[in-house]
DNA sequence: CAATTTTTGTACTCTTTCGCATATAATGGT
DNA sequence: ACCATTATATGCGAAAGAGTACAAAAATTG
């Protein structure tokens, strides 16, 4: 019994007892959350899935539980790796309209440049999917908005604070209308509006919410 | 062959010639719009219509096509309804103030009232869907977002010009803010966050677009 | 009333899909 | 070397889903 609990301790430390999984389970569910990010949830089968990953239906069973658990760790995933790549965008010292621009123009590109063409933000399809019925997707889409929110909330904050916004300016109001500007690149995007039609929307914002052009 | 025609074109007049329908088209359409509306195309399955509507599956096949047929007419008529019923708020004789904060207001409530719970915007949702893919629901969407643009920059452009706006406003620039707005109000609901939080929204784009209270 | 036309309801076929049972393969422990 | 453990691959089984065939029902036309 000490032994057991000894040797699932150091599970992740040393190697697993038996034979050895042939795949990264970071990996697999990357490819998972492509063909979900593509089709939502619903229209996604598992063998889809399963021809993405390369991997036979009772491996992803093996790694991941059913279809829904499955779901929840790809978006899960997509949260982290979003997270990831545009907290430097939000901590880059740069004026505060170039900073806006730039981060909505990632979000763009990110939105309108899926290996399988365009397909918006996967948190606005999960929120979108009947799979939001489920309780534990429906915390995870609203944590992700919430955290939209906060993030342009802090660098509206210390734009005030640093002198860039007028002392009136509500950072949560001008943040809640940047995560507006968000949502509707994300559906515009996913509508397959051409790039051309949709980037004046980021002007539309930066000029919003900085004001106009000073230079 | 002369005489089919005739009675062809004299259908719409005179009575059909076989049995009758023992259903009306247009309210068959309308509680199928409901269940596409709350699950979205591919998690709504025929026989779900088949129950919201009470119809066999032939009669809807006979009535309508396929899947993809009554789905695309239902989206159809959800969106002359919706012309329908937000016209007269565009139209209305009012100050921008408050004809702005009615428009997102009703449609918060239409976002968020759902016979099943919140909803969100059926178009949003059906360019979430993976029936995007589908050129004619595509061009539907497509139309559906560009005229909602239009409508608020109408009414801007009138308020300009009645001097309800300064005159270096820009009256597309703001349409597509509100539209912005009109779809995070949609993401939100959807999403199933509480209207109290939703509800400050409403008046942070009409602080942004109109500007602060003056009174 | 008989013939024709259209709708309705039952039941059917064919395909897809989810989840799992079972057998085989590969590793660590003793 | 042998056992325990975990992963892989084939394939099964039950259920759901889309679309349709067919016969009965209800209307119009002559």
């Amino acid at each position: 019994m000490v032994q057991k609990v000894l040797r699932q301790a150091a599970k992740a430390a040393s190697r697993r007892r038996g034979r050895p999984r042939a795949f990264e389970p970071e990996t697999a569910l990357a490819q998972a959350m492509e063909v979900f990010w593509k089709d939502g949830f619903a229209a996604t089968s598992l063998d889809d899935v399963s021809a993405a990953t390369g991997l036979n239906r009772p491996s992803l069973y093996g790694a991941f539980g059913d279809k829904r658990a499955l779901y929840l760790q790809a978006y899960g995933q997509y949260r982290k790796r979003m997270n990831e790549s545009f907290a430097p965008l939000f901590a880059a010292r740069e004026p505060l309209r170039t900073k806006l621009r730039r981060i909505l123009t990632a979000a763009l590109d990110l939105y309108l440049g899926g290996p399988h063409g365009p397909r918006g933000c996967f948190t606005v399809l999960s929120a979108a999917s009947d799979a939001i019925a489920d309780p534990d997707l429906h915390s995870l889409v609203g944590e992700a908005i919430d955290g939209t929110d906060r993030a342009f909330g802090r660098m509206f904050s210390d734009a005030r604070a640093a002198g860039e916004l007028s002392a009136a300016a509500d950072p949560r109001r001008l943040a809640r209308m940047a995560s507006a500007t968000i949502h509707t690149l994300s559906i515009r995007a996913r509508a397959r509006i051409p790039r051309a039609e949709i980037l004046p929307i980021i002007d539309d914002a930066v000029t919003t919410i900085c004001g106009a052009e000073s230079a």
